[in-house]
DNA sequence: TTATATTATCGTACATCTACGATAAACGAT
DNA sequence: ATCGTTTATCGTAGATGTACGATAATATAA
């Protein structure tokens, strides 16, 4: 019998990519997170993920129970934070448990560090 | 006779205001300024101002010359940068003199730091 | 199997974004 | 006053974003 198991691969990113990356992609890059954080409701997704300990991964419904938003709008915005690279989701049972990348903040800071001062 | 002056007052923004800012208006003010780097063309143009040393201040047409998009494309992103806060502009003779906010790149890091670990 | 819970997707309706050419507006120069 | 330069705005067209209710899909529980 399977128990409350909020399970999230700890997936992330690692910085130094970064040195290898030319500038046009950093812009990409850059541009592309930055339509993530583009809404506030998905900031506030992401500061509840950040926000979420390990232990207690963050299911969707928790999400959904947060935002005054309709269930269909909030799993559009996980949608969106997804395809721009701030988390990631996995299926467990009939929910999904959502994570945000590992360093993906500092990376994101990196990354307007490198566009704007290279 | 008018030399070529490119003047524009050193607009700044103090990042200790944010200090007395809530949280809802952190993330109204982040997901704002998200939105205005949320496209390559205008990524670019914050580094191109961010870049240019204040003697020679950037006005519009160079702005136009560095990106591959045509004038009044250009002239729309410089809208939204100004709309989402990060860039000021001021009428110089017939031409435009823009200059980056100072101090916006800090703060917008400062505000990415408040929003999501808060 | 059937029912229940959870979440994604669909369909819809507006709003906003993006890009361009054309035009207008503002100013200096002649 | 007229011309040329520079930049904003308008009009247009197509793409994308936002929000909702309804429905489908998936897995557990009964």
């Amino acid at each position: 019998m399977k128990v409350d198991n909020r399970t999230c691969k700890p997936l992330s990113i690692d910085i130094r990519v970064l040195g290898k990356t030319d500038t046009e992609t950093c812009k990409r890059m850059l541009s592309e997170l930055s339509k993530g954080l583009a809404h506030p409701a998905r900031v506030e997704i992401i500061r509840i993920l950040n926000h979420t300990p390990l232990e207690e991964r963050c299911i969707c419904g928790d999400i959904v129970g947060a935002l005054p938003l309709a269930q269909s709008s909030v799993s559009q915005h996980l949608k969106v934070l997804k395809e721009t690279g701030w988390i990631h989701g996995e299926i467990d049972g009939p929910r999904v448990c959502y994570c945000i990348v590992g360093g993906i903040i500092e990376y994101y800071m990196e990354l307007v560090r490198r566009s704007t001062q290279e």
